[in-house]
DNA sequence: GCGACAG
DNA sequence: ATCTTGTCGC
């Protein structure tokens, strides 16, 4: 597939964040969120221990039945370093490359991390959506920031992340009597909407299974490289 | 000032 | 993220 929008890549935190502040005001957060999507592909980043090797995987599933359609898979090196808020740039440019390796366009994408649920309201989920014009949303395992009352303790439950009295995603429960999952909107897509997908996404396990297969594929080939 | 802090 | 033994619970 095409990811047609690029930018320079940053050096220092300033610049990421300038660069965060810049394309925020390109999300499209008016929709009412992708309609019934054909296909949906899973992102996630395994690293290597001593190096700066990482393997980007993207697993494209068939959402009717969950079935991998197609999986792409790239060895790079973090771009940036860990930083709370500046995630993206650490695993950006080897997810995009992975994406453009696709010979579909999958019809959502589900990011390991955060897309509103950031302190710019701009995280990784976010970033990938307005790159790729796809509608894109967030499924992550911890919240960043942001306070939630814990939710009923049935599959289904959830509550909502506030940052400053503002909802910026929702605590969702994929599995009775295990912790949540942190689900927000991306791109092209509202929060009620992507905790729809993302429980549809979940039938079995907490976290979703375009994750797991995605998480899955990259382990491999770091283990293979 | 201190702690928290997606992966 | 990744390094890791044992341990608790269903």
């Amino acid at each position: 597939m095409d990811v047609p929008v690029r930018h320079p890549w940053p050096t220092t935190p300033r610049e990421a964040e300038a660069i965060q502040d810049r394309l925020r005001p390109l999300l499209d957060l008016t929709g009412p969120g992708s309609d019934e999507p054909r296909t949906v592909a899973g992102l996630d980043v395994s690293y290597a221990e001593g190096s700066d090797l990482l393997a980007a995987a993207v697993v494209v599933l068939d959402a009717a039945t969950l079935k991998p359609v197609e999986e792409s898979v790239v060895i790079g090196t973090a771009a940036f370093p860990y930083v709370p808020g500046l995630f993206a740039f650490r695993e950006l440019p080897a997810l995009v490359e992975a994406l453009e390796k696709l010979s579909v366009t999958p019809d959502l994408l589900v990011c390991d991390g955060h897309g509103l649920a950031h302190p710019r309201r701009f995280g990784l989920a976010c970033h990938l959506g307005v790159l790729t014009g796809l509608p894109a949303m967030g499924i992550a395992k911890t919240p960043l920031l942001g306070s939630y009352d814990p939710p009923g303790e049935d599959r289904g439950s959830a509550s909502d992340l506030r940052d400053n009295g503002e909802v910026v995603g929702r605590a969702l429960r994929t599995r009775d009597g295990v912790r949540p999952v942190f689900v927000s909107a991306g791109h092209r897509i509202d929060l009620d909407t992507a905790c729809r997908h993302a429980l549809a996404l979940s039938p079995r396990f907490r976290l979703p299974e375009t994750t797991r297969r995605a998480d899955r594929l990259s382990r491999q080939a770091l283990r293979d490289s």
